[in-house]
DNA sequence: AAAACATATCATAATATTGTGATATGAAAA
DNA sequence: TTTTCATATCACAATATTATGATATGTTTT
């Protein structure tokens, strides 16, 4: 496994074989901040939904206003409209009023790149 | 906005404005199955834990057995125990036996390649 | 103005997830 | 074999999330 020599009972000089205490500081040094991993995990939470990755997978292929999502899914409008307001407070996606209709798109191309790196992991 | 010519009143052979009908049939035709995005939704979720997020960033770093991963972060054997067991069951980590430690890594390139685009993302 | 429509918000019951104490397993050391 | 160590599993209280009915807001139509 590790490209060592010869000598069994060594522990001392190698570097190789490290004490748990300095693994445990090498890598704690490359952490990023508590709060990053809170947002993080805030920001992935929003994929870990059906009924949003619906709506995402929608409004990647083209901008729709409510009543077509609730149609296009057969989705209670409440339902959808309170998964807009999460995506929308979290910055997912946008809207534009037009009219009484309210047309949403993605904000951003991260979130579509996301979706598609998870599609292809679970499709292997 | 679009690029139709001076007609002003046209609503009937325009192709641009089409109706909820004609856009709801579209989009369906290219959603994905059912039981797909129900898997997506399982696959995101791990990503929606700070703690799971915070080993899986330790073990892009690198390989690290269970009471290394508990030490670096300062968390209960059990609690790093049960998301692991969580991160196997959903293929994202793996592990490999060494006498009494157990030696886990990242089962895929993918997960490291998401966990990255969100942190791209939060940053801005 | 009233009616109809599109969407948003509120309140809540049902359900899912989290961290953790207690405990089990299994391997190495004594 | 007994003890110790590393890890896993079980059970569960605390917490978070979900979908949805009821209702509110705001816009167009009549």
């Amino acid at each position: 496994m590790t490209n060592n020599n010869n000598q069994e009972n060594n522990e001392d000089v190698c570097e190789i074989f490290d004490s748990h205490e300095d693994v445990i500081e090498r890598v704690q040094k490359r952490m990023i901040e508590e709060d990053q991993y809170s947002q993080l995990a805030e920001f992935f939470k929003i994929f870990g939904n059906s009924t949003r990755l619906k709506i995402l997978s929608l409004l990647a292929i083209e901008d729709l206003c409510v009543c077509d999502i609730c149609d296009t899914l057969n989705l209670n409008q409440t339902t959808v409209s309170n998964q807009l307001r999460i995506l929308r407070a979290n910055n997912i996606v946008k809207y534009q009023k037009e009219g009484k209709m309210a047309r949403y798109s993605l904000t951003d191309l991260h979130i579509e790149m996301i979706y598609k790196i998870g599609l292809e992991h679970i499709l292997e």
